[in-house]
DNA sequence: AACGATACCGGTAACGTTACCGGTATCGTT
DNA sequence: AACGATACCGGTAACGTTACCGGTATCGTT
């Protein structure tokens, strides 16, 4: 192990400046019955010996820790890096220092005790309250500040926020639809979590609702990733009757439609017109038309939302909804139609280099 | 506040199973001199109570916490996401948990005030070891695990990790005369940043071995970010003799470059070469050439080297030296050659939509 | 002059865990 | 039969801080 020599406590600061712990910790954390002449004489003594608080030892005695934890599968995938940046905004203007921990590539026992440990580990050990990111467990103790970003549940037992998964998802078929696009190709998500599911529902439904068949074999399940975005794309125009479009219930997975594509040699939109869930930066490069879910907005809503928990502040609304928008860029046609679906023309990624940010982020 | 019932303590679990908090301890931490049976027992009882470790109390007693800390500026900048990747590997590997701290936006006292507190809170409270990514501090306690990422000076007296800057800007520079290009731009980073520093005396030294004139007009100095990439380039492309290419020393600011270049209406590559550092996933769909520093590479390697310091064992070498590579794409043309530099023809921006990773990651 | 209010400070205990010491029961060995 | 080795366990103290209680000095008020 590292030898380390003994850290500076309260003790030593005391000790150098005359005085007792007790009036240096009063002195460290502002309160009122400290002589002026003594608080400075301590804070001086503070930065000579250069004495830091050890956390663990206030965070024992006085629960309190100025910390929230942000709880995340993996923090290498488009979606955590989003939220991860609205929650650092909020964090940014707050008193809160901010905690990420990752459950890694679980190692034991699997995510669900992953996920119920962390969160407790950190609920009573080292932060005040925490978020936690497309998580696998419904429920978690409900008296503690805790709150989830695209929940198992949609009307979930503990505070959370999610996208209006069901109304974007309509929101693009019926964009296709318009379009004139009748055999429309589906790529779903993790079916553990609700937002997939959702989002599913809203594909059956826009069919329902134009009176177009549902052709089961024109749906096919990834996992959100890249990977199964080309498997699945790959399946599905590889079909006799391929589909005209495929919209892919996240963009990963819509990168992975762009990538079969031009390995099969088709263009988008020309010849297949896609559209993708989330609004990743990734999306604005490729032009691809998608339904932004604001999820930076999310991580950032989140964190006010469970700081208003930790300080006793009751919520306007126990499940935050963020309103969907669909962005239309250039990966869809109307069938049929040789023009781009805007009446522009030209190749459609050329124009997709959109460096300005337009359909970013709500301010 | 938030009000939390006393949570579930070793006691409780003692008491339930009959035994003494010492031997639950001692379970809780595998140690070898409990019963198999009565181990049974403690675990059994700690599932049903839902007991978890607190970490403060542990690490205050033991000061193992099984935790790094990662310190870094600001959250979202791809430099930071991407090393973010690489030390999420790392962990996922070992045995450690990671510990995201943002200095946020600092609300007071400066940088560089931040960064020695949070350092010494994370090393003496919770954490085991730090990683600290672009500080402006040059010197921390030498005696406490912790390693910098592209540190303030080039041999620094703690552990570090960065990348061969001098010798990847001579190699982007050469490739710029070897295309004919005489009159380069160069947009500057972080002056306070070491990195920034070795990057321009590339820049110059490459031209004085080329014998190429040192015109101080065309240099300008920008911080990293877009911003400046834009401001820097609008005023090196509104010179009267104007440069044929731009060397901007990392990837944010040369997307400056290209947007200024397209307000313009110049042509990258046909009117203006393009030629960045860092290769972020970004630079890929814009065609960039760029010095590939391997980033996330570099938070994997300073990950390995704080556990082997934690754990006692003595580094091959204090400083790790990342090599960097030129990634050639299709921002750069010869000088007064109508083809691509690469003798392909085409709209760049459309071959530069590479979905493969091509120039990513060494494995 | 006596009293209460106020400002300021110190001492003690406690937060929950683990290191350390030492103790008992059991069993094999001579 | 006596002893030592071993396995297993409990008690105590300590990690460094802050909550809480209470105490003194000072000063203004009646």
């Amino acid at each position: 192990m590292y030898k380390k020599k003994r850290s500076v406590t309260i003790q030593d600061v005391a000790k150098a400046a005359g005085v007792s712990a007790s009036t240096v910790s009063r002195a460290l954390n502002g309160k009122s019955d400290v002589a002026g002449e003594t608080q400075e004489r301590i804070l001086t003594v503070i930065d000579e010996l250069g004495f830091t608080t050890n956390l663990a030892a206030r965070s024992m005695r006085s629960h309190k820790k100025n910390l929230i934890g942000l709880i995340m599968p993996d923090i290498a995938y488009p979606f955590a890096i989003e939220v991860m940046k609205g929650v650092n905004r909020a964090i940014a203007e707050s008193e809160f220092d901010l905690l990420v921990y990752t459950t890694g590539s679980v190692r034991k026992s699997g995510r669900a005790y992953a996920e119920r440990k962390y969160v407790s580990l950190l609920t009573k050990s080292i932060s005040d309250g925490v978020i936690i990111v497309a998580p696998v467990v419904g429920e978690f103790n409900t008296d503690e500040p805790i709150i989830s970003i695209d929940p198992v549940m949609s009307n979930p037992t503990n505070p959370a926020v999610h996208a209006t998964n069901y109304h974007g998802s309509v929101e693009a078929m019926d964009y296709l639809i318009e379009l004139g696009h009748k055999r429309i190709g589906y790529i779903g998500g993790r079916v553990e979590l609700e937002s997939s599911n959702r989002r599913l529902l809203g594909y059956r439904d826009a069919l329902k609702k134009a009176n177009l068949p549902i052709d089961e074999e024109l749906i096919a399940s990834g996992d959100f990733t890249t990977e199964t975005g080309i498997s699945c794309s790959r399946m599905l125009l590889s079909l006799p009757n391929r589909p005209t479009a495929i919209f892919a219930s996240n963009d990963q997975m819509a990168m992975g439609v762009f990538q079969v594509a031009e390995e099969m040699g088709l263009r988008i939109p020309e010849d297949l017109s896609v559209v993708g869930f989330d609004n990743i930066p990734e999306s604005k490069y490729l032009g691809l038309t998608t339904v932004d879910q604001f999820i930076s907005e999310m991580g950032y809503v989140a964190t006010q939302m469970v700081i208003k928990i930790i300080n006793g502040i009751p919520l306007d609304q126990q499940t935050y909804r963020m309103q969907t928008r669909l962005v239309i860029r250039n990966s869809c046609q109307a069938l049929g139609n040789p023009k781009n679906s805007d009446g522009s023309i030209g190749s459609p990624q050329f124009r997709a280099i959109d460096l300005k940010g337009e359909g970013g982020e709500r301010q």
